[in-house]
DNA sequence: TATAAGCTTTAAGTTAACTTTAAGGTCAAG
DNA sequence: CTTGACCTTAAAGTTAACTTAAAGCTTATA
């Protein structure tokens, strides 16, 4: 399989896998007399492992900690990234649930005085939003 | 007031103030005789709502969007930036409970063969991150 | 055979929001 | 009068994860 039919497999650019490779996250691919990239199933799970863990959020740079290769995987390390990565999500998730309820209430606030007829002045809504920054 | 003391009032870094001068978030500070650039509280008000808009998730570059200044606020166009802004707010909520779902799958999973005496392999690993993956 | 699709490489560009650097002027204190 | 803190500018660097460009070779098809 060449790479363009390993990036309509997996899809992804075959430019990604390049840079995969480059990266150090694919291991070199074995070639072609004409010097094409060559790969096989492996290369799909590999993609496919990478694609799982990004999806989860782990950074490029986490994955070779994420999957060491060799002789006995550390299983500590392994289970302190998924816990600094889950920590990360919860505190990403507070985040987001804060900034929820100021957008919920930024927006009512809004609409109540564009119904109260307010002809709303750059003025005034610096102040409206000035009010909900003390107010967080 | 100089920079300096600006920079202290809101918590940030004078480079920063001298950025958003230059994205035009500041208007263009007032300057001493020899060139130093001179604030008044209205400074301190201008960058604490950049502050906040930014903590809700702004981009730099929606904020002259949503404070428009001028004759009369566009109402809608502020509206639509909340509701914008909401909408992505959702939706990486979505992603994070997800991704944070499977992670708790992934950490339990993992802890189970681990406690099983299983000396993981990276192929071993490897198998069940794909497992994950298709059940995603 | 020619034309397009597909492959190669290295290097530079992209985006966001800043930060850092370099080279220098100003000011208050001792 | 010198030392150090604070200010100025323009330009380049940072990080992540890619993407795009440039220039050229290969392969399949009509």
């Amino acid at each position: 399989m060449r790479i363009g039919q390993l990036a309509e497999t997996v899809g992804l650019p075959t430019s990604t896998i390049r840079f995969y490779e480059q990266k150090g996250l694919m291991p070199a691919a074995d070639r072609t007399a004409k010097g094409y990239r060559k790969y096989t199933a492996e290369a799909v799970e590999r993609l496919k492992m990478i694609k799982f863990a990004t999806s989860l959020g782990f950074a490029l740079d986490d994955l070779p900690g994420l999957f060491a290769s060799g002789e006995g995987l550390d299983h500590e390390q392994v289970m302190a990234h998924l816990q600094d990565r889950t920590a990360e999500i919860n505190h990403l998730l507070n985040t987001l649930t804060r900034q929820k309820t100021q957008m919920e209430y930024l927006t009512q606030r809004l609409g109540e005085l564009w119904r109260a007829g307010h002809c709303m002045s750059a003025c005034e809504l610096d102040g409206l939003l000035s009010e909900l920054s003390t107010t967080k």
